[in-house]
DNA sequence: CTCGGTGTCACTCACAAGTGGGACCCCTGC
DNA sequence: GCAGGGGTCCCACTTGTGAGTGACACCGAG
């Protein structure tokens, strides 16, 4: 139930945690891939509920891992393996999906925390700069770090990507929200702009995944 | 951090919950709201993260109070009470984004076991007919239950709302998963009934809240 | 064997969505 | 005082989506 595999080009990476893991009785069967390609092979047979992602993966890159890990195994959480300083392919990674991240150094203890907690947490987005580089249990993530460095929705955006997550068009969140459809439109563009999100459904995914909404 | 409100019209089951509540330290603040517009008033002021809801309730009817609800507190998490004859509330709720549900016999260990774990536990969709009324802690109304008894997707169906979810426009899934954009938008129609969603983005969200996708 | 479900592709059509502008008001902070 | 952000509304435009069909092939269960 509760398979994890890593995905790291590092072979000592990959073998200082399935060393690791080999003390935790969680981590069960932790199986290793050194590419995209062999990841989505595991995974396909494997359907683990936990994916270890090695967020400076080579040729296709960690995004399109993502992509094709998303679509053979979409229960798998993905927690990104990368060091504190490198920002940018881990806002890249947490925009497509990832619940989590954590140093390639990391020990028995955060793993079993991340088998524990994982797959049941709705939402993980630590601060990158603050480098808080541990999955925490609940609450911890959500409110005021996530207020200071991601980007904030205001009230009027947050009501328009409920509407839309319940399947409301334009005209009658308007409706709901007394406002013009032209207001409420207006107000998707900006909420677009800074979820990074290219539609409304992609708006809904990445809203769920940081707990902006249920 | 965990507020708590419960909504329900009968006033003896609204004390039966609130009493209840006492002798457990982590439902600290439970309050009491007699109809959905009392529920809207309390959830905007105190922005509890778990309400009660009653799956009965009059006037506006639960679907109307959680799509009110989900504007004026996108957080909370939402458990429906219904007897577990009540099956038809039960599933408008759930597609509406309810995290599970409980009968208002419930008792003391149960509403603990809602304040520790509703708002972390991704997706909570039990066995109507099964009569299976607890929420459960993590993984055991995951796979079997829903497999049987909701609308099962085919991997087809699947990969599409994944690729909905990646923001991907219909001809772009249709080059993913090289197929043409026509067939693309059947099976989107079809994924569509299934999940009872109006367009993409309700599909998002519901195939999110039931663990279809991450 | 038949039937239902699935997978595939095609066509049309109305309309919603997304995007680009511009405009005005209000409030807060420098 | 003025810049900036939010909130509201407007116009115009292009694109995609969703709905409604029809069709054919495959496969597994009954």
């Amino acid at each position: 139930m509760a398979g994890v595999v890593v995905c790291h080009a590092s072979a000592s990476v990959r073998e200082r945690i399935v060393v690791t893991s080999l003390g935790v009785p969680l981590l069960a069967p932790v199986r290793a891939a050194a590419s995209a390609d062999e990841l989505v092979v595991l995974a396909r047979r494997l359907a683990p509920s936990v994916v270890l992602l090695d967020a400076d993966l080579p040729a296709p890159g960690p995004a399109e891992a993502m992509r094709r890990l998303s679509q053979v195994a979409p229960q798998a959480a993905v927690v990104v393996l990368a060091g504190a300083d490198d920002s940018e392919a881990l806002e890249r990674a947490l925009a497509l999906g990832a619940r989590g991240f954590l140093t390639p150094e990391v020990n028995r203890a955060e793993l079993a925390a991340v088998a524990a907690h994982v797959h049941s947490v709705s939402s993980l987005t630590p601060t990158p700069a603050a480098s808080a580089r541990n999955v925490e249990p609940r609450q911890q993530a959500a409110a005021p770090d996530t207020e200071r460095t991601q980007p904030v929705l205001t009230r009027r955006e947050l009501e328009v990507l409920v509407g839309m997550s319940n399947g409301r068009s334009n005209a009658q969140i308007g409706q709901d929200l007394y406002l013009s459809e032209d207001t409420v439109k207006t107000h998707a563009r900006r909420l677009f702009r800074k979820l990074g999100a290219s539609d409304r459904a992609q708006a809904v995914a990445i809203g769920m995944r940081r707990g902006l909404i249920q």
